[in-house]
DNA sequence: TCCTATTTTTTCGAGCCTCGAAAAAATACT
DNA sequence: AGTATTTTTTCGAGGCTCGAAAAAATAGGA
């Protein structure tokens, strides 16, 4: 079960806690970094020489903001951009991306590609991971040697231990274990993750303040996917990727929902969905498989323009939202949620009826006080997360590893 | 943020790790808490050591099992039960009980006392908790000196510092800082606790076997309650002490619920909404203040002999808990679940209709596979959670504390 | 009964790690 | 140029865990 603390996971980890409080801070001083992890001057001075001298942070004179100050001025720590690289692959409808992230978290270079992924063969979709990675690694101007981690992530369920897709909306592939092929196909080691776990992730780098120990970031696209952060960490329910919020059931026996099953929320407020209701069609009609965002921004027009059926719809979804919003309120108490894709833009026709229902249970008690971003694009965000949890597992496993894997297991992902 | 390893916390965590080995075990030999700890043998040898000087563990020569191996025989560890003693104070409905408990988990001495708890003022509801506290630790058979900890449960919500009850059905009176009463009455820290999440922590220790990582306690009573352990952890919300599955909304504008809202789950399972269904009552009446267990028992002899109205509430019943666990297990996952309360035992009437919701929900995909436990005796279950609650807290903070804790603030609880 | 094999537990020195205090370094102010 | 101030490094002390070896305690066999 639990495990004692050996000797030598006290410098790994606390070497590990200091290459975080670089990356979280930017450029701090030893100073500040030993405020803010508690340990001694002395130890940090230890810490921080070890890893300049490896190569790992590097010291970068320009505090510049403070030094109107008297007293010797603050040296402040960086990582070295060049000490690791990571790649993000975001697989998503028709759509294909990938980018190479140096140590210090900027993009380096990035490709993208259209692809047909709904007719796509398993193969021709294993194939074109794979061959975009390669272009990537085989770039000259790329250090491939410092390339540590890839992460991919894809909207759909994957595994507990972020190694297969399991269902996937964007393919009727099942069960493709992405990150065991492209670890066997290039020796790096690769995780698997859910695309609104990644969401979740990023935001709170984006704006720790704002998310920091409890939030939910939800997808309004197709279908409804969701993030959740609770006591800062990342919840992902305890055998898949969890939080299915989009299939909370929102009226037992309702609507025909993508999965087969009724009354999910996504039957109420998935793109398909308000498009069904939009058009007046019955709430049994099989979900249609696509609906283009130019379409979803023409629905939403008419929303504003005359009370008619697809103000009706929006007004429908916004009910499923809240409700189901108002019952993980319950469970969890209320936290800041951020409604992420392109149909966070019509979330001016969501909010009301989203409001008016949360407010009627037992989690919206304050529902006032409840607040909601909007970011219509969640491309950029999770691939941001893909390139920070990469990023992460390179700071505590390989700069800070344990003795064990030091021997080094390729593939072990506890990021 | 996340604070650094200093050099003194390595002794404490392990020797909190050691105690909570021989908490967990019964009565390990030293080889054995290295091999569940991984600590070496030395560090063990020197930490018990420690330990049994200071009279918190004992050696205990009868291991009896294995003694017909050759070689030294292993000595068994054990608590040494005069080390600590706790109180476990249960307030439920019209009924109030303190248990003392000695450090090895033993009850040493316990009171129990019928109050009308939903007619009392204030003050005399708080005088009868202090007073029976009072007279148990006035007991001379006692030991004063070594109560360490008292930890009352309740029903209702708490606040989340475990201070306050915040709200509870078994009484009119709101905002009670039974903790901060108590800890200056007798200047003994003590906490507050929800009772659904005592029950989940007394099944963990019950059967660590079959409630791990993961898993749901149910309180089917006049409300409907639930503890849920996540990760190995009790799971309290982010506010308050969270967890509110009765109020997750089932069918929205639905039955009318005690909390003044409309299709909560607990609007159709609480033994006030079956008794409303059982007499044909309109879903709109008023919950009554109370139904007795022998009623309850009644309706369920009842339901069981003919198909009628008793027979549909508990159908209903089953409904409104399947779907609802249906939701939560598509955010978490399906785990193992422990119905508790009078009303598990009318788990017979309830469980097909709730399978049925179950399988039609996203969570409940392998609906077969989800086992369900009975318990219908609440109020062992909670006093049980409680007392290990509390010696945990001795175990970790008093037994193994850190440096400015050593200086010693009451109150602090982080168990 | 005594000796040997076996297993558990303790002892002891080595090696790390963190810490506090003091020294060194680097700047602003006068 | 000297002083005050702040940051960073240095250095010895004290603790902790570890591995190896020793000690302790038993069963089995001659």
């Amino acid at each position: 079960m639990s495990v004692g603390i050996r000797h030598d996971d006290l410098r790994r980890r606390n070497r590990a806690m200091v290459i975080s409080a670089v990356r979280r801070a930017g450029q701090p001083s030893r100073t500040e970094i030993a405020a803010t992890t508690g340990l001694s001057h002395s130890t940090i001075s230890a810490i921080s020489s070890d890893l300049i001298q490896e190569g790992i942070l590097a010291e970068s004179k320009a505090s510049e903001t403070v030094s109107m100050k008297r007293g010797r001025p603050q040296v402040g720590l960086s990582l070295n951009p060049q000490a690791a690289a990571v790649l993000a692959v975001v697989l998503s409808l028709n759509f294909l991306s990938v980018a190479v992230i140096d140590y210090a978290g900027q993009v380096v270079a990035e490709e993208q590609r259209r692809l047909d992924t709904l007719t796509m063969s398993r193969d021709a979709l294993i194939g074109e991971c794979v061959a975009i990675v390669r272009r990537r690694l085989e770039d000259p101007d790329l250090d491939v040697q410092s390339v540590a981690r890839i992460a991919l992530a894809i909207q759909g369920i994957t595994d507990s231990h972020a190694r297969a897709m399991l269902w996937s909306p964007i393919t009727p592939q099942t069960n493709i274990a992405f990150a065991d092929i492209l670890e066997r196909e290039f020796g790096i080691p690769a995780i698997m993750e859910n695309d609104c776990n990644m969401m979740a992730v990023a935001l709170r780098w984006r704006d720790p303040h704002r998310y920091r120990d409890d939030f939910i970031a939800i997808l309004l696209s197709h279908g409804i996917g969701m993030g959740l952060v609770l006591k800062g960490e990342l919840f992902t329910g305890t055998h898949s990727s969890g939080g299915e919020f989009g299939h909370m059931i929102h009226r037992p026996g309702g609507a025909l929902c993508r999965c087969g099953r009724r009354g999910c929320v996504e039957a109420y407020a998935g793109n398909y969905a308000i498009w069904r209701n939009a058009r007046q069609m019955s709430e049994n009609a099989e979900p249609v498989a696509d609906v283009s965002d130019a379409e979803m921004r023409t629905l939403a027009a008419r929303a504003r323009e005359t009370d008619g059926p697809e103000r009706e719809a929006y007004r429908k979804a916004g009910e499923a939202l809240g409700f189901g919003l108002g019952s993980l309120f319950a469970l969890i108490d209320p936290a800041p949620v951020a409604m992420v894709g392109a149909s966070a833009a019509a979330f001016d026709l969501i909010e009301p009826a989203l409001r008016e229902a949360i407010a009627q249970t037992a989690g919206g008690q304050h529902s006032g006080s409840i607040s909601f971003d909007t970011e219509p694009n969640e491309l950029p965000l999770i691939r941001e997360g893909c390139a920070m949890r990469a990023l992460s597992f390179v700071d505590q496993e390989i700069f800070a590893p344990s003795i064990q894997a030091r021997a080094g297991s390729v593939g072990k992902n506890v990021a």
